[in-house]
DNA sequence: TATTATACTGTATATATATTCAGTATTTTT
DNA sequence: AAAAATACTGAATATATATACAGTATAATA
């Protein structure tokens, strides 16, 4: 997809602007009253280029044969990876780690995310996380003290409170009785950060 | 909205088809070779019956003018209400309690729901359900034993688990030590079951 | 029983529309 | 410095398309 000109940007938008009035697409003359051009001639230029550049596809001969060709463009919906807490410290979207999609919009939990994690255990079970879970996980490094955090130590994947205690350690806090706080020495231990939870859903 | 016949239901189903492949409506001579007519008017009356009884919009003169008018037959989108627990027994659904709403698709929580009800206490902690959740209510008198409830005593409206003692009995079961099982006599208290928790939302 | 709605074929046509050709001018890339 | 891309106007035209008119037949409704 190469670079898309500002006013091939704006011919984009009032396809889409039509499209979501109308339910079909404009015509060569519809563009140019909404534009403000003069000759059809130069909307079917700017169509030309917004084809060759792949930002739409122009069906031969059809009246209003314009579709836009980005699906993101069009919808604000997504696929979203479930990933299973894997112990093994594999990268964390690798393919093989996918469970399934859940199909929802970016801001769907206000913040945009990256992926749903699905939790193993109880040790976060006083914040309302409970076992097969799915976290909504925006993968961040603007994290504050309380945040929940999705935090790879050495090979083991965790979701726990972060709290930093010092410039060199870092407090991993369950919300269980029955788990004990982990201690990190960022000098000794190898802790990642792989994000944190913005959200959590669950299917009964 | 009038009824529809199964002929129209078939001209209807393939606009949408035609508008899923291409992005664009078709026109009437499409119609005709989608569904074997050998007369583009065949096509046309289909569409004016379609327009009088609400179910497209024509634009007049526009080539492939037709959109379809039911929001719900073009995506799975809707907009769910955000119900707050309010103690005052009033309707659930009436448009005072509704806090704000949710897109999402009809089948998120793989069953279909009817609204999402923000909780309030704690009484379900130990089951994942905090202040503020988001349960995905589904209105249904469908209810099993274990099965998280909406319930509507006298005036007073819970969440809790669902469980019948006998037929005159039922357990209302908090998930928290601190609370007690709420007894009810269904000849002597007035229980309403407004629906059963299919998921959960929780946005951070 | 008369009328309206449904469900088509077949023909015709005004016009809506894509698309080409001929220009002009500016900017970007090679 | 030449070529290509961008960004237009303006006119012309083949054809794609909506839409009206003339029929036929059956089912539903008043």
């Amino acid at each position: 997809m190469k670079e898309i000109t500002s006013k091939q940007q704006r011919v984009l938008d009032c396809i889409q602007i039509y499209l979501n009035k109308t339910g079909f697409p404009p015509t060569r003359a519809d563009i140019c009253r909404e534009l403000g051009f003069k000759s059809p001639n130069s909307a079917e230029t700017h169509l030309r280029a917004l084809e060759k550049k792949g930002f739409i596809t122009i069906e031969s001969g059809a009246s209003r044969g314009i579709s836009i060709n980005s699906q993101e463009y069009l919808t604000n919906k997504n696929e979203y990876p479930v990933i299973g807490l894997v112990a093994a410290g594999s990268p964390t979207l690798a393919e093989e780690n996918i469970e399934r999609t859940i199909e929802c919009s970016k801001s769907f939990f206000d913040s945009n995310f990256d992926y749903f994690l699905k939790v193993k255990g109880l040790s976060m079970k006083d914040a309302g996380i409970i076992e097969d879970d799915l976290i909504a996980v925006q993968r961040t490094s603007d994290i504050k003290n309380g945040d929940i955090v999705i935090a790879r130590l050495d090979d083991e994947v965790t979701v726990k409170f972060f709290n930093r205690k010092s410039q060199q350690i870092v407090e991993l806090k369950p919300a269980n009785a029955d788990f004990k706080d982990i201690i990190v020495d960022l000098e000794k231990d190898n802790l990642h950060i792989e994000g944190k939870s913005i959200g959590l859903l669950r299917k009964n």
